[in-house]
DNA sequence: AATTAAAGTTAGGCAAATCTAACTGTTTTG
DNA sequence: CAAAACAGTTAGATTTGCCTAACTTTAATT
């Protein structure tokens, strides 16, 4: 690659620090994490770390949790506004089913080119969300932050609607499928119980059913 | 990459081993040839000659020419595929100039996915040629030999390469000579004389000028 | 507080892709 | 045909990304 890119794995590896960090309180994540995450293996993370620190892209001393830098956040959204805008292309565009998009966004996020970007989010619309829900980084980095809750969180007798999930396997979302639920159904919580915090939803007219704890809490609303 | 996928690297050697081929008359290309092509040095494509024909890819003893194997011409054929269909997708979709496409299809053309190239082709209407007038090989690997017509038939707007002459007069060569159009030579037909048949016509960037019917009847062009 | 468990880092090695310098094989040509 | 010129390969080094095994530091638990 050109002077200056950061390559795939480095860029990957931003990424996945970027989203480990934001569901930490301190914005921070760790050796292992990251190790998991990437499917590899920590002395490797190790190596990554100190390369990172290097171009100054995280903020990283040894046996400490790792930080990004604002230039390596800044990147590491950039990755994220290309990831989803391309999801949107492939599957408003291109026909393809949600759970088929990950992947290959996996591979189009590190093209390297901003005119392409730019180009692509003109001719999609200007999408503010990806098929799953999540929203768009702008071209400068701002992320609208919706009001996204927890499903596991709304209260009895509440109508919601889904805006995304927290989890993007392939078994979670054919699941979705199965019950019919996807990005945008309108749905109400009917009832809870105590016991292992199950939860009884209806969507419209249907039957009501009953989904795990587990389920509600990678299912994510707007009230 | 997974297990069986080729690397970058390994599909740019691929298509430039099978573009130097295909201008030789005994379809085989040389290591310096490579090294050229790719801005690279002869022991870096020694190496490669070596593992490419490991794989079967190439067929290849030491100090001799090189030439593609059926599936490394097979292979090389659906990097041009990509390669193309993505400089139409730039070019069509996105409005990209036509000199601007090359570069970002140099990366795109290395995204696997036979399902992403599939709706691509789709979705642009199955083109059959690039924005450089090049032909777009089919998934089969079929490469449309580019049915020769008279330059006069052209349509508008459309691109084509020269690849022959009916009249092989001196005067003729000549003329063509002064104005710069040999074998090879890629032009677009801008706009038609409805009163004598008259074509405007233009090369690369330069600027446009019109031909006579006479002209255009005695040049063989593919579309 | 001392011990154990866990998290994390070093050490050392390997494969891919690249380079320069030095060598060998092939071709051209006086 | 022998010498020079050219083409191509080998040797040895470097960088990136990855691994296992062994070690060190920090955190948790008794
Ligand atoms: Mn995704
Ligand atoms: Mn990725
Ligand atoms: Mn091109
Ligand atoms: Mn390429």
């Amino acid at each position: 690659m050109k002077s200056g890119e950061l390559s795939f794995t480095e860029e990957n590896y931003l990424k996945a620090i970027y989203s480990l960090s934001e569901r930490s309180v301190s914005f921070d994540t760790s050796t292992n994490e990251i190790a998991e995450r990437l499917r590899t293996k920590p002395p490797t993370v190790s190596d990554m770390l100190k390369k990172l620190t290097a171009k100054k892209l995280i903020a990283y001393e040894k046996y400490k949790r790792v930080q990004l830098t604002k230039s390596g956040r800044q990147i590491a959204i950039q990755i994220v506004r290309k990831h989803r805008l391309w999801e949107v292309f492939l599957h408003s565009t291109l026909k393809f089913s949600w759970d088929e998009v990950h992947e290959v966004a996996e591979q189009l996020e590190h093209i390297h080119s901003e005119e392409l970007i730019t180009r692509l989010e003109k001719f999609l619309g200007y999408p503010k969300f990806d098929p799953h829900g999540d929203p768009i980084p702008s071209a400068e980095g701002e992320l609208e932050d919706g009001k996204r809750i927890n499903l596991s969180e709304v209260e009895n007798g509440t109508n919601c609607q889904v805006v995304g999930v927290m989890d993007s396997s392939t078994p979670f979302l054919q699941y979705l499928e199965q019950i019919d639920i996807a990005i945008g159904t309108r749905l109400k919580v009917v009832g809870k119980i105590e016991f292992d915090g199950s939860m009884i939803i209806q969507i419209k007219k249907k039957p009501q059913f009953t989904v795990s704890k587990k389920f509600s809490e990678n299912v994510m609303v707007t009230a």
